[in-house]
RNA sequence: GCGGGUGUGGCGGAAUUGGUAGACGCGCCAGACUCAAAAUCUGGUUUCCGCAAGGAAGUGGGAGUUCGAGUCUCCCCACCCGCACCA
């Protein structure tokens, strides 16, 4: 028999939907609207399992919404501008703008033989002049409404990359690509103020139910917000007070000390005069990441003679400590220690036999002998020794505490966040250019409408690092549009997390004259699943909330909220594999042995199995998406690919599975052709005399179609993929009690259910069974309730609580019934014979414990 | 250290509100077809005892609640991810 044709199938329906555009989103539809999108890709070269999985999964809810009735918008573009691209053109001399348009379309041929579900039409790239123009409106605009404002602050820059690295980009104090020790730079910076809206980030992700919780925590901790109070210590023999920061303004009492970060303004000046704590700040510096997990939790400090005077306990003075473990970047730099209630202030406090004053005592402790030694107590209770604060419980403590500071012009209460602003500027060629012009005399200003939008010079030598666009001999040197005197672009350019900030936006009118249509953006906006990986999970996902924000703000959409449902996928793991010489190799290039054991498949040299990892090319345990669609075609990689593991979890690739999923591929299409001559003509109502076995075979269709719409619905694929084979397994089983209208219908929905995942086999064998329309076009199946439940249910029967026999009754059946056919059970009689029975439980449909 | 998560056969994983543990796939074993192989089909496959019927144990470990616990409570262990001296 012949076998499927998955390659003539596959391209033929491609092109089939491709010359009906049937993907092509309508901007106005009386349907309800539905957006999916995966995380656009970065067109590093080519598609890799990541992709496959990312991409099918959105695919299966893309087309599984269509099929529900939804207007279905699913679109793709490129996240092109980066990095790599000057690196390959450093490499290999090309030019960057070349080497990602050649990388697009290798990519975008593979997607296309994916057979997504993809609105081609709406394509973008983030180097487009088009696309990064209208980014350059939305600076502007941000400009103007000082929601982009430019600083100078302290970076961390590559000297031999001559760039500014991100904080994520230094790995152990050296730039993560030259290797070069990071140096400490002041320059100016463009910023986005994403701190404005630290609140309503905060409190709006409340308001996400379909974002999963370990997303919506990690960015509630990246804001980390926390109340608490300034509290200004009057230093003795100086004007100014040292203000610090703390959340526990109620253990002021308990203070025996006060310590600055080795930054402070405050111990940078007194080093000028002190060569002990120059050496002691310079050491602090030096520490370091690497050293600092060394040493661990040792905390150190520096008496700088200076004392503190206590705001509520005159007469009471503390030593100011410089300490490495306060931090300058956050609250004020500067704290007081209250060692009984923190545990790190307790480290120091014993480490330089400092006080140790409880004043919060526990509930459950005699106020008079309770001592904190070793262990610092963070709970509930009753505060003690603290003056007018005496008896109140801690938050009742905080409210007085800083009602008081107030009172007396000694601090106040206040809150502080860990969400810094969003350094924007890159000292790269690559990238979006931001524009401003720098004027002597007119100081910085935008470039006009008319002159956006400011576009990259082609002719650029990247053959060296740093900034080419810097580089350029004229680039930079225009006349001030308002002045006309000689004047400078910025040669900045904006980091790439700004391109896909709103690339979704823009989806909604690709060819727009502003940056979004507000009418197609109202439409299709938010983005109602958005897929992709957790790793963005605070990046991208906050920067991409403040945008939509920032756009609010300057009226170009409504929404505030980009991404209504969020689903984080997994990653594509592969076992890895080595030579007895520790060289990897790549699975391609290992055979299994009859004993199990693995050997090169080129000299029978013997290969050990590694773990099971994340695809890297270090490992070289990558397998390309491309070879397997080549060979096995995309329903069989998609197929596999939404089996067995679930989405949110790591999978493993095997070729075993691959192998299972192409089995299935045959199966369906033999299954298909073998029934086909049993059939009746498509669109024969069901008979009405049917035989128990096919009433049997409905209610299995019914159940599965409401099982696997739930399925889908919930992103369970590998639950579907289950009953899909559960369904198969059964059709193939089906003899002629079964009516030919039931069997035609059991297919029909198997083909229909199927189709989100392989939409190519779908279509075909649809065709096969005489169908004139597509697919695509055919609504989702639905379960009929009628055959959801079975008249006859099985009964497990326990004796005291272990499963002794089955029985199959009437659903419903009467308890008395149910409890006596049970009793008879062989098993179950013998069990109980000759013990009195003490109780009978019986749950409805489900089951009957008896207990002696 | 803090936060989030995971732990079930040889493997990936299923199991409504607590109610028949191991669905489905992979692998493996046996059989059919074949000169043979591949492909396909049929049956079996948690472990232990037993010829069998059947019995016992069993969801990382230990307690507990319950007629009944993979599921609920408490304590511990291991691994993964994120943030890491956040005052």
């Amino acid at each position: 028999m012949a076998r499927y044709n998955f390659r003539e199938s596959e391209r033929r329906w491609q092109r089939a939907w491709d010359e009906r555009q049937v993907f092509a989103a309508a901007d106005a539809s009386d349907r309800q609207k539905y957006y999916v999108l995966e995380m656009f890709p970065y067109p590093s070269g080519r598609i890799h399992m990541g992709h496959l999985r990312n991409y099918t999964m959105g695919d299966v809810i893309a087309r599984y919404k269509r099929a529900q009735g939804f207007n279905v918008l699913h679109p793709m573009g490129w996240d092109a501008f980066g990095l790599p691209a000057e690196n390959a053109a450093m490499e290999k001399g090309v030019h960057p703008a070349e080497w990602t348009r050649a990388n697009i379309d290798t990519m975008r041929g593979q997607l296309k033989l994916m057979g997504l579900s993809l609105d081609w039409s709406r394509e973008l790239a983030t180097c487009d002049p088009d696309y990064y123009g209208q980014q350059q409106k939305i600076f502007l605009a941000a400009l103007k409404s000082k929601l982009a404002y430019r600083q100078e602050s302290w970076v961390n820059w590559d000297p031999v990359d001559h760039t500014v690295l991100a904080n994520e980009q230094v790995i152990e104090g050296k730039g993560w690509r030259s290797g070069a020790p990071v140096e400490r730079r002041k320059l100016f910076q463009w910023f986005f103020r994403i701190t404005a809206f630290r609140d309503e980030l905060l409190a709006a992700l409340q308001r996400l139910p379909r974002w999963p919780n370990k997303v919506r925590v990690m960015q509630e901790r990246w804001i980390g917000r926390s109340e608490g109070a300034f509290v200004d210590f009057p230093i003795t023999g100086r004007s100014e007070p040292l203000r610090v920061f703390t959340t526990r303004p109620d253990t002021l009492f308990g203070a025996s000390f006060c310590a600055i970060a080795a930054d402070h303004p405050l111990a940078e000046e007194l080093a000028k005069n002190s060569a002990g704590l120059g050496d002691f700040i310079a050491e602090c510096r030096q520490l370091g990441t690497s050293e600092e997990v060394i040493e661990q939790a040792e905390k150190r400090g520096y008496d700088t003679g200076l004392r503190a005077k206590h705001p509520f306990s005159s007469g009471q003075d503390l030593p100011v400590y410089v300490a490495n473990f306060v931090l300058m970047g956050y609250g004020t730099g500067a704290i007081f220690g209250c060692p009984a209630h923190d545990q790190r202030d307790l480290d120091f406090a014993n480490k330089y036999q400092l006080p140790v004053k409880p004043v919060v005592i526990p509930a459950t402790a005699d106020p008079e002998s309770y001592r904190v030694t070793d262990e610092a107590y963070l709970g509930e209770g009753r505060l003690a020794n603290s003056g007018f604060l005496d008896g109140l419980d801690v938050d009742a403590a905080k409210r007085a505490a800083i009602a008081k500071l107030e009172d007396s012009s000694q601090g106040e209460g206040t809150i502080t966040y860990r969400l810094r602003d969003w350094g924007v500027s890159r000292q790269r060629y690559w990238g979006c250019p931001i524009p401003v012009i720098h004027c002597d005399h007119c100081g910085i200003v935008p470039v006009p409408d008319e002159d956006l939008p400011v576009k990259l010079p082609d002719d650029v030598d990247i053959t060296e690092p740093g900034n080419a666009l810097d580089r350029h001999p004229t680039w930079k040197h225009v006349a001030c549009p308002i002045c006309g005197r000689a004047a400078l672009r910025d040669t900045d350019t904006l980091d790439t997390f700004v391109d896909s900030s709103w690339y979704f936006a823009r989806f909604c009118a690709p060819e727009a004259p502003e940056p979004v249509d507000r009418q197609a953006a109202d439409y299709w906006l938010p983005v109602d699943q958005y897929i992709g990986g957790v790793e963005h999970a605070i990046l991208h996902l906050l920067y991409a909330r403040f945008f939509m924000r920032a756009m609010r703000q300057a009226g170009y959409l409504k929404v505030d909220e980009p991404f209504d449902g969020l689903f984080t996928q997994g990653m594509v793991n592969h076992s890895t594999y080595q030579t007895a010489d520790g060289v990897w190799v790549q699975p391609s290039e290992v055979v299994r042995n009859e004993d199990g054991s693995y050997a090169l498949a080129e000299n029978a040299a013997p290969v050990t199995v590694g773990r099971v990892e994340k695809m890297s090319k270090s490992k070289k345990n990558v397998v390309d998406p491309s070879d397997v669609i080549d060979a096995f075609g995309a329903d069989t990689a998609r197929w596999f690919i939404l089996s067995d593991s679930p989405p949110d979890r790591d999978m493993e690739w095997t070729d075993a599975g691959v192998q299972g999923a192409f089995r299935f591929v045959n199966r369906v299409s033999r299954l298909v052709e073998q029934t086909l001559p049993k059939l009746p003509a498509c669109g024969t109502p069901l008979a009405d005399d049917l035989s128990d076995s096919a009433v049997t075979m409905l209610r299995t269709i019914h159940q599965t179609i409401a099982n696997v719409t739930a399925d889908v619905e919930s992103f369970h694929f590998n639950r579907a993929v289950a009953r899909l084979y559960e369904l198969t397994n059964l059709l193939a089983k089906a003899d002629d009690s079964i009516h030919p209208t039931v069997l035609r219908k059991a297919i029909e929905s198997l083909v229909l259910l199927i189709s989100p995942m392989m939409p190519h086999l779908a279509e075909e064998v649809w065709e096969q069974l005489g169908h004139k329309t597509w697919v695509i076009d055919t609504p989702w199946p639905k379960a009929d309730p009628a055959f959801l439940v079975n008249e006859t249910v099985t009964i497990a029967v326990q004796v005291n609580g272990k499963l002794r026999g089955k029985i199959d009754i009437a659903r419903d059946s009467e308890e008395d019934d149910v409890r006596e056919a049970a009793r008879t059970v062989e098993n179950v009689a013998t069990a109980i014979a000759g013990r009195p029975l003490r109780r009978a439980i019986v749950v409805p449909n489900r089951l009957v414990n008896f207990v002696v």
